[in-house]
DNA sequence: TTGTTGGCTTTAAGCCGACAA
DNA sequence: TTGTCGGCTTAAAGCCAACAA
C-alpha cells in the first residue's frame, strides 16, 4: 500500500506548496496557541524576533559583521498583504508566509485602527491527538487508537462484522492519501463453559496453529502451549499413543472423525494429577465436543480451568478488553514522515466528513541543516537588508513565519500590539497570565511576575519593545508536565513583549479582571 | 549490517562538519573540472553568479525589489582567507565554504601577482565511477562491479577461497563506515565429464534445493527443475516407485545408501527416449556415482548433456562467465543515501591504501526546498548585501559554492581572470576549446565559436564580464553523450565568460597552440 | 484502558544461477 | 562482460493474543 501523492511537489513563487493547505489543519499542526494576522490589517513586524527566528532555524547566533539598517525601526508599521499556509515537504512543519508592506509615516497616520487580534486559532472541535509510543512507531506492530478518540473522530464501525474493521482515508498537509486498515480487536476468549461428566480434573482448551496443522505429518508439538505447568505423561483419551507433551500423528484424518484444522482445539485434562488426556474437540453450534464430553462455548478461544473448576457450570475467564487499532498501512505513513516515540499525530474529522492527518514533531534536536548554499550572516543580513530597503521604499516583503520553531511571534496585530505596549501600565511587580501548550495540545495558564523593563539590545535596537519584559521563570515546564518540555506557544497578547527565563515560547495576557498589582 | 556513523553530525560555524573532508574524495565528487582557488591568494569573486546559484539552488529567480549596491562591482577582487571543503549531510553534495575579504583600492596596487590558477582538481589515479543501473539499486540483488574496475580498485582476492570473498569497507564524506560484502561468483558447472557404461542417453545432473530436502516426507518435485521439456514418465533406477515428474519417499533414508542432504544432485537420464530414469548421485573425490555409472567430474554443478554426447570424455559446458559482486550490506548504502538508478558512486583507493567511497546524483529534477524560513528574495538581497557591506568596510565575508548545482564557478583565481579579461584580445568570431564531463567523469573536449561580446545584464551589471563571451552552442549535450544532458564543470579558465546557450555548465579555454580566428 | 511482549504468518529482502544483449 | 530475471533462502514486517500497569 502506497500513499498517492495527489500534488507532487508543485511549487509557486516562494517554495511552498502551489494550491493553499487546509486551515484546520495547518492551525492543528501549528498548535492551538499559534495565531495568524488577518489580511489586509496593519501588524507590526519585529526584525529582532526575525533574526532569532533564523537562529533558531540555523543553530546559530550572528558573528558581528552586521551592518546597521538605520531605515529599519524595531517595530516596523505595516500592511500585510498577504498571508498563506505552507507545509515542510520534507518535514511537514509547517510554516507561513506573509507579504508585507511597511506603511509611510502618512498611511500611519490614518489613525483608525479596526480592533483585530487576529484569526483566532480554531481548533477543530472533532479531532485528537496523541503522542506516538515506542509501540506505535516500532515495526512490530500498529497504531494503538485511544478509544475514546476513534469512537469520536473515525466513522462508526459496522460491529456486524468479525472483526469490526473498515478503510480509513486520511490526507495529510500536502493532500497525500494514506490508508489504514481500522479494526475493533475482539479476542476470542472461551466465556461460560459447562462440563458435565468429569469432575476433580483440570483442564486446558489449546488451539491449534495453522502452521503446525499444514505439516501434515510428524508431530504436534503442544509443549509451550500452556501444557509446560501440567504432567509431562501424555495420553489420548481415544487410545493412540501419546508422547511426553507431544501428540503424534495429530492430523492427516489419524484421529478418527476428526479433520484437525487451524483453529480447532485440543482438550488437554489431568487424569488422576500425573497424566494428561489429549483429544481434539470439535466445535459445533456454540458447543465444543471433547470426547464424551461437552462444552456449552460462547466466544470460543483458549481457556483454563483449575482442578476446583470442574464441577457444574464453569465461568472461566472474562473477555479480553477490547481495542481500537490501525493496522495495515501505518508503518508505511510512519517511516515515510520518519515519525519516532516522541512524535505526535492528529486526526480530524472534519465537516466535510473527511479525514484530516497531520504531525508535530516532539523536542528531539533537529538537526536541521538547511544552509549549504547561503552563510547564516548573509541570511542574517538578507532578513534585515529586505526589511530595510521595504521600509526605505515603502515596497512589499515577504517574511516565513515557522510557529513550532521560532521562539516568539514576530508579526503581530497591530491593534493588539498598540493595547499591550500602549494601553497597558506595564510596571515592575505586576502579575501576568500566560498560556501554555501541553502535549495533548490543550492549553494550561500559568501566573507569572514582572520583574524588569529594558531593552533588551541597547546598542543595536534600542527603544525596541522587543522582549523589553522579563521575568523569571525558572523551569516552568516542569511544574505543568513532567517528563519532558512542553512547547507554549502564542495566544491573546504578543509574547514578544515578554523576556521570560527557562522558557522557550509562551505567551502573556495580563490577567484577566484583576488590575495590576504594582509592588514597585 | 549497519554504517557505524565517526563523526557524526557535528558541525562548525556556517553548518559544515567539524573536521576537514577528504580532499581527494571532495574532488572526485565535484568533477573533475572543479578547481577551487588557493588559500592567501587573490581571487575575483562575482556576485552575479553567487546569485545564479541561489537562483539555481531555489529554482526561482530574482523578482525585483532587490536594492542596488554601488558599493558592490561586479568583479570584486578579495583576498581568499580560507577555504573549506564540505558536504551536505542530506544528500552528500559537495560544496566549499570561502571566507574572502574584499581588498582596498591601495592593496590592489600591489601589482605582483604570483600565477595562481587554483588549486587543480587532483582526481584520484586509483579509483573508478559507475552510474547505478536498475539492478544497482534494486533490492532484489547487490551490485555489480565492472570488472576492470574491481581489479583495479579493490584488493585482491584469494582466489583459493570458495567463493572468493573478502570484506571492504569504504569511508564516505562524513567519514561513516560501509561494509560490503565483495565476491567474485563462480558458478559451479559440470565442465567435463566422463561416463563410461551408457551410451546413446541424453542426462542431467539436478541440484537439489536444501528446502526440498528438509520437507522430510512427501514428495520431491523435479518439474521445473530442468526436466520440463523432457518425457514425464520418471523411474529410479533403484526400482523405488515415480511419479510423473516426482519423486516419491526422497530423504529421510528412504534411498538406501544414500543420505539425500541440500547440494545432492540428482542424475536425470532418458531411458528410450519416453522415459527418464532418476537417481541420487553420490561425490567422492571430483567423481560423481549415479547406479553403476561413474562421472568423472570438476566444478559440480547442474549440467546437460545431449544424446550425442553421451561416448567417451564429454566437455559439456562451457564454464558461466565470473563477475565481481557487492552483496551484503549494498542495499543499506542504497536506501540510506537514497540512490536511484542513474545515480553514480565512485569507489577511490588511495595512498594509504583506504576505500573511499563518494556519490554523485543525476541529473533527476532536484525538489530541494532549503527556504522555509526565509524567502528567496531575502536571500539574493542578503548574499549582495553582505558581499556590498564587506567591500564598503574591507570586512570579511563567507559565501558558500556548489559546484554541482552551480551554472558556473564564481570565486576565480585573480590571475586567470586578469589573463582571461585583459591579456587575452577575445573578440567575435574567435574559436575556443572547452572542456565537459561526461557521465563516466572523463574529460571531453569541444570546439566552439564566439559570436557576440556585451553586457549580460547592462542595467544592474554594467561593464561586468560575467557571461559577456556569447556563443551559439545548441543542444551541445547531445553530440557529447546520446541520453541524457551531462554536466560539464569547470577547467583552465572561467566559464565565468562565456554565455553559452542550451548549455548548463562549461568551461572555456582559448584553443592552445592556434592563434585565435578573427572573422569579424 | 493501553503499552509492551511473544508467537506465528506473510511479505520483502537478498543470494545464486541462468540467459541474453 | 554485465544487465535483468527466476528460484530459493533468510530476514523483516505485521497480525493476533496475552498480560500487566
Amino acid at each position: 500500500m502506497k500513499p498517492s501523492p495527489a500534488s507532487s511537489g508543485q511549487q509557486d513563487d516562494e517554495g511552498g506548496e502551489k494550491r493553499c493547505l487546509n486551515s484546520e489543519l495547518w492551525h492543528a499542526c501549528a498548535g492551538p496557541l499559534v495565531c495568524l494576522p488577518n489580511i489586509d490589517t496593519r501588524v507590526v513586524y519585529f526584525a529582532q524576533g526575525h533574526s532569532e527566528q533564523v537562529a533558531a532555524s540555523t543553530n546559530k547566533e550572528v558573528e558581528g559583521h552586521i551592518p546597521n539598517y538605520p531605515s529599519l525601526p524595531p517595530q516596523l508599521i505595516c500592511q500585510l498583504h498577504n498571508v498563506t499556509m505552507h507545509a515542510d515537504p520534507e518535514t511537514d512543519d509547517v510554516y507561513a508566509q506573509m507579504t508585507l508592506q511597511p506603511l509611510s509615516l502618512e498611511e500611519q497616520k490614518d489613525t483608525y485602527i479596526p480592533i483585530d487580534m487576529g484569526v483566532p486559532s480554531k481548533q477543530p472541535t472533532n479531532y485528537f491527538c496523541k503522542t506516538l509510543t515506542a509501540s506505535d512507531t516500532s515495526t512490530h506492530g500498529g497504531f494503538s487508537v485511544p478509544r475514546r478518540a476513534a469512537e469520536k473522530v473515525f466513522p462508526p464501525l459496522d460491529f456486524s462484522l468479525q472483526p469490526p474493521a473498515q478503510e480509513l482515508i486520511a490526507r495529510d498537509l500536502h493532500e497525500v492519501e494514506w490508508k489504514f486498515r481500522h479494526i475493533f480487536r475482539v479476542c476470542h476468549m472461551l466465556k461460560s463453559a459447562t462440563r458435565n461428566n468429569r469432575s476433580g480434573e483440570a483442564w486446558r482448551l489449546i488451539s491449534v496453529a495453522p502452521t503446525k496443522v499444514r505439516k501434515s505429518c510428524g508431530l504436534l508439538d503442544v509443549a509451550g502451549g500452556g501444557l509446560n505447568s501440567w504432567p509431562s505423561k501424555v495420553a489420548s483419551s481415544r487410545g493412540r499413543q501419546v508422547g511426553t507433551r507431544q501428540i503424534n500423528g495429530i492430523g492427516s484424518g489419524m484421529l478418527e472423525g476428526v479433520a484437525l484444522t487451524g483453529g480447532n482445539f485440543i482438550m488437554a485434562v489431568t487424569k488422576e494429577k500425573n497424566e494428561v488426556i489429549v483429544d481434539v474437540v470439535e466445535e459445533k453450534n456454540d458447543t465444543v465436543v471433547c470426547a464424551d464430553n461437552e462444552f456449552n462455548v460462547s466466544n470460543v478461544g483458549e481457556a483454563t480451568g483449575a482442578v476446583s473448576d470442574n464441577i457444574g457450570d464453569i465461568n472461566v475467564v472474562e473477555s479480553q478488553p477490547k481495542r481500537h487499532l490501525l493496522t495495515t498501512g501505518w508503518s508505511v505513513f510512519v517511516s515515510a514522515k520518519r515519525l519516532v516515540a516522541g512524535d505526535s499525530v492528529l486526526f480530524i474529522w472534519n465537516e466535510n466528513n473527511q479525514l484530516l492527518l497531520g504531525i508535530r514533531h516532539g523536542n528531539r534536536p533537529q538537526t536541521v541543516m538547511p544552509s549549504s548554499f547561503l552563510s547564516c550572516d548573509s541570511m542574517h543580513i538578507g532578513l534585515l537588508a529586505a526589511a530595510a530597503h521595504a521600509a526605505a521604499t515603502n515596497s512589499r516583503f515577504t517574511i516565513f513565519y515557522n510557529p513550532r520553531a521560532c521562539p516568539s511571534e514576530f508579526v503581530i496585530p497591530l491593534s493588539k500590539y498598540i493595547k499591550a505596549a500602549f494601553h497597558t501600565r506595564v510596571s515592575v511587580g505586576m502579575r501576568f497570565r500566560m498560556l501554555f501548550e501541553t502535549e495533548e495540545s490543550s492549553v494550561r495558564r500559568y501566573m507569572g511576575t514582572i520583574t524588569g523593563i529594558c531593552d533588551l539590545d541597547p546598542v543595536r535596537w534600542a527603544n525596541s519593545h522587543w522582549r523589553s519584559v522579563k521575568s523569571p521563570l525558572k523551569s516552568l515546564t516542569l511544574r505543568i508536565k513532567g517528563r519532558r518540555a512542553s512547547l507554549p506557544a502564542c495566544a491573546i497578547v504578543p509574547s514578544s513583549l515578554l523576556h521570560a527565563y527557562d522558557v522557550h515560547r509562551l505567551d502573556v495576557g495580563l490577567v484577566n479582571g484583576s488590575p495590576p498589582v504594582n509592588t514597585a
